[in-house]
RNA sequence: GCCGCCAUCGUCUAGUGGUCUAGGACGCAGCGUUCUCAACGCUGAGAUCGGGGGUUCGAAUCCCCCUGGCGGUACCA
């Protein structure tokens, strides 16, 4: 059975690169009807951040990722992985090492100045510690890498990859803390979770012989390995806080479509057969085939993530979007109802609906200054508006009528018809930009559009 | 430094030896529509396919070298 896992680490806020790893993972799962599974690797205990993992559970239903396993806790899990590791240094597979990180520091630092490459020199694999120094636990687990040969592995997205052994560092696989490294437990867990597709970012390629080596000293076989591109910064680099939004919350708040982003994602380095950019979750599942990975870096693109935004806002039932609105602002549903179809078009990101909308709820201020640049001065502009609420007062309700009231009236004041919608909406708007206006005027209602005409209109001395 | 991955318009990409004088999308510019802004439609600018060698009748597509970018090189993941 194919499963595939998504497993992020509790040490800050949820990452869009789990996001984007994590999509991938859910349509292998999902397109091969087997299993998604979700693992914590809280195993870093300095870098633990009380409250990360809720939010990354938060985030992954957000986006509608449901896992089918899990959230399984690798820190409930402490025992085996200490079982193990132990395991391997009874076959000779592996072994303590009780090098203090000063140490191990000075020989980096002496390796680096003369050139060398800066790795474990492997002291205590040539001389262990005391039976007496592994008893007081300051000791570490460490892989025994063959010292010669070669370990290669199939990577679905870039093919055979091969690492000379010798250029394998003897890594920690237990921490002197008793912990795992990440080295041990994702093999431990993959193999006992039965993970039959290890897709992870391309950061890992270089570990993987690591842990196909783990693999050969459990006995056990390797996962298939497929290493995603790294999404990137601008400037090329690891997508990265300083240079990106990267923080999912972040893209929640900002009214990100988990549509929009799941289709966006899905884009970074991935394209339909057809060529078609905006598609569902389902038709990515449907259509998904590593051999149209890419495996070079692709920039986040917030640019294009905002139009796609748009069109998902766009072509969403307004039900669902108005439900999805509620989160956005102080209206209620039936208040976000009435207007959202005056500015559904306008809107990229949820969050502006807020300070689109604000006019419909609550009255303007009007700089009048912006009137009277519309090149007609107080006397004119305060007969115009005073006029339009005379007008409007007596009329019938509704788009054409008042739109075609409003034209007769331009002529009568000998007012280009533009002027004149111009200086209405800003008289009723507070702002050169808005709904068309006579849509706006009939959602607002007769009484309110008189008062705010009165109101500007008297600002105004004759 | 060493190891590995990668390399088509500013960005996301199509392209798997001939149909490519390289197609689409975002963004940008212009035009149209129009009461503003959007949305929508059309047009345009924008890539000698990183460079150099091969292979071939023929290369963006295959091979090699160079260059560049990125990642890894932790008792972090």
């Amino acid at each position: 059975m194919v499963k595939t896992r998504i497993a992020p680490s509790p040490t800050g806020d949820p990452h869009i690169g789990t996001a984007y790893t994590a999509l991938f993972n859910y349509a292998v799962a999902k397109k091969n009807k087997g299993k998604f599974v979700l693992r914590i690797e809280d195993t870093d205990r300095a870098r633990l951040v009380p409250g990360a993992t809720e939010k990354i559970l938060d985030s992954l239903t957000w986006l509608g990722l449901a896992w089918d396993e899990g959230p399984i806790h690798q820190s409930d899990r402490l025992s085996l992985y200490q079982k193990k590791a132990k395991e391997l240094v009874g076959k000779g597979l592996a072994y303590y090492c009780s090098c203090s990180s000063e140490r191990l520091e000075k020989v980096r630092a002496e390796q680096q100045a003369k050139k060398e490459v800066p790795r474990y020199d492997r002291k205590c694999r040539q001389k262990p510690p005391s039976k007496e120094e592994i008893e007081k636990g300051n000791c570490v687990i460490r892989l025994k890498v063959p010292e010669s040969g070669e370990t290669s592995f199939e990577d679905l997205v870039r093919g055979e990859i091969t690492f000379q052994n010798k250029d394998i560092d003897d890594s920690v696989l237990l921490k002197s803390d008793g912990w795992p490294t990440y080295h041990l437990a994702v093999v431990v867990d993959d193999s006992d979770m039965e993970i039959s597709h290890v897709i992870r970012a391309e950061e890992w390629l270089s570990s993987t012989p690591k842990h196909i080596l783990l693999y050969n000293a459990f006995k056990l076989k390797p996962p298939i390995f497929a290493h995603l591109p790294l999404l990137r910064n601008p400037d090329k680099s690891k997508i990265s806080k300083r240079k990106n939004p990267v923080s999912l919350i972040w893209y929640k708040e900002q009214g990100y479509l988990p549509q929009a982003l799941l289709n966006y994602l899905s884009l970074m380095g991935w394209s339909m057969p057809d060529e078609r950019e905006k598609f569902t979750l389902k038709e990515f599942i449907d259509n998904f085939d590593f051999a149209r990975v890419d495996p070079s870096g692709p920039v986040f693109d917030l640019q294009k993530l905002d139009w796609l935004n748009g069109q998902w806002i766009r072509s969403l039932p307004e039900k669902e979007l108005a439900d999805r609105l509620k989160d956005y602002t102080k209206r209620d549903l039936k208040q976000i109802e009435i207007v959202l179809p005056l500015v559904r078009e306008r809107l990229k990101k949820l969050s502006e609906f807020e300070a689109q909308t604000k006019l419909f709820f609550e009255e303007p201020s009007v700089d009048t200054k912006l009137l009277l640049d519309l090149g007609h001065n107080e006397k004119e502009t305060k007969e115009a508006l005073g006029e339009a609420a005379k007008l409007y007062k007596g009329l019938g309700w509704g788009t054409p009528r008042l739109e075609g009231e409003t034209r007769k009236l331009s002529e009568k004041l000998g007012w280009i018809a533009s002027d004149l919608f111009m200086c209405l909406r800003i008289a009723i708007t507070g702002s050169k930009v808005s709904p068309p206006l006579f849509e706006t005027l009939t959602v607002l209602g007769k009484e309110e559009t008189v008062k705010r005409l009165k109101k500007i209109s008297s600002l105004f001395s004759k």
